[in-house]
DNA sequence: AATCCGTGGAA
DNA sequence: TTTCCAAGGAT
């Protein structure tokens, strides 16, 4: 090991002694609590996750609580956090550790790499912090301090330079302190030799740091740029109650896999308008962005602020409409534009237009044709409405729904029975159960306020 | 190897 | 406003 290399290990070692943050999972060392907090703190800062690491604690003090656990309950505990998966991987390795290991977290790195969701920085945190283990645990602040601090110009978005900076992190490890060491590495990035003004005036190591050395303190790491997002138009219905659901909206729960994996939300489409646009023309990001901003109108923030153009607004009601009973056999009549939000995830930016709607439909007994509720085929429906309605398929339970409703169904109630299963109607308090990406959370409450 | 997975804070 | 990116993992 190096005069440098040297230095480093025990400057650190001692700074991140006197100057470490009173964290909550630096309590003790227990090896769960490590655990959750190491996959909350997954590309998500520290102060945006100690609430959610209070509260999820609270509720699933153990593995064996959080493997007992209804899966619902714990998707609602990280509602608002992103990478939803790390929830359910979570409770997937927590349920391992339950069946094989006793519900202890075995100090093992082969069985704790093993569990669901722990990949090679988290298998090293833990190991290190829970038992000391000399294990690297190489995250984004890691590869940014060592490529300082070595003066590294390989470029950190590539796996490869992970696995180097892995080697090099273990060989700089002081025996008997991996736990303090790593997380001291850490902690440097984040508070001193951050991404972009690297506090070098106040840094322990700055005497030896060969990226300073050379100037190159602000250059360093040396980082491929990610893809921008692509935009995507979303078409949403806020559906709204009437009758027996008199005061409740429809929402329903995305599939098991992909992206936002069963979260609820409220019903919606891509724009076929803009998945055409997409595909023949294969926009550069400068018309992506113009198209983008030619719908946002001029929106002043609130989400029911901005208005497009009449005539756009027919065409997404429309697609709204065809589309929903094609591709959800759900059946509704766009009536209005409500509002508006953006949603931007780390690869895809949504523009969500939101559109209000009703839900019903009734068996028309002259013409054995299902119509909506309180409008009818050819009696004033949209003509989307009209010709999906027409063109719907009753099933028995349609049938037998819309029979038992009688007088109410005309009156504008609806056949409840008919709706597709991973549909539900809620309202305001049934919030507190089910878990919604922020998007939504922010035009469902902005509905209720 | 490249892409898919959220969200919000800071500059 | 835009850009970056934070204690990454799975496929």
């Amino acid at each position: 090991m190096t005069e440098a290399a040297q230095y480093f290990s025990r400057e650190l070692l001692a700074w991140y002694r006197a100057n470490k943050r009173d964290l909550p999972w630096r309590m003790n060392r227990d090896p769960y609590r490590i655990w959750v907090s190491e996959v909350m703190l997954q590309q998500t800062r520290v102060d945006t996750v100690i609430p959610y690491y209070n509260r999820f604690m609270d509720k699933f003090p153990t593995a064996a609580a959080l493997a007992a656990a209804p899966e619902e309950e714990v998707l609602k505990c990280w509602e608002g956090l992103g990478y939803y998966s790390r929830a359910r991987n979570l409770q997937a390795g927590a349920q391992e550790v339950a069946e094989r290991h006793g519900g202890v977290v075995p100090d093992n790195k082969e069985l704790v790499s093993a569990l669901r969701g722990v990949g090679p920085y988290t298998t090293g945190a833990i190991m290190s912090i829970a038992f000391n283990r000399p294990e690297p645990a190489v995250d984004g602040n890691v590869m940014r301090v060592l490529s300082r601090y070595f003066c590294l110009e390989e470029d950190i978005a590539k796996p490869a330079t992970r696995v180097g900076i892995e080697k090099l992190a273990a060989s700089l490890i002081p025996d008997g302190a991996a736990g303090d060491f790593n997380q001291g590495l850490m902690e440097l990035g984040a508070l001193v030799c951050t991404p972009k003004s690297p506090g070098c005036l106040t840094c322990p190591v700055m005497a030896h740091c060969e990226g300073r050395a050379a100037g190159k303190e602000h250059v360093l790491p040396i980082k491929t740029k990610a893809k921008p997002p692509r935009p995507e138009r979303r078409l949403a219905a806020l559906v709204i109650g009437t009758g027996a659901h008199e005061g409740k909206i429809l929402v329903r729960q995305r599939p098991d896999t992909g992206l936002l994996a069963r979260m609820w939300e409220l019903p919606h489409v891509l724009d076929p308008q803009q998945s055409d646009t997409v595909k023949k023309k294969g926009r550069g990001a400068k018309a992506k962005a113009a198209e983008q901003a030619e719908l946002m109108a001029e929106s002043a923030g609130s989400v029911a602020a901005a208005l497009p153009p009449a005539a756009v607004r027919e065409m997404q009601m429309d697609a709204l409409c065809r589309t929903l009973a094609a591709e959800e056999k759900l059946l509704v009549r766009p009536t209005g534009w409500w509002g508006e939000a953006e949603h931007v995830f780390s690869h895809i930016v949504w523009d969500v237009q939101v559109y209000r709607a009703d839900y019903g439909f009734v068996l028309d007994e002259e013409t054995d044709e299902f119509a909506y509720a309180g409008v009818g085929v050819g009696r004033g429906a949209s003509q989307a409405a009209a010709e999906t309605a027409a063109a719907y398929e009753p099933n028995g339970a349609d049938r037998e729904a819309a029979g038992l409703f009688g007088d109410a169904a005309v009156s504008g109630d609806h056949a409840a029975e008919a709706l597709p299963s991973n549909y539900r109607w809620i309202g305001p308090e049934d919030m507190r159960e089910l878990a919604f990406p922020n998007v939504f959370l922010r035009l469902l409450r902005e509905y209720w306020i």
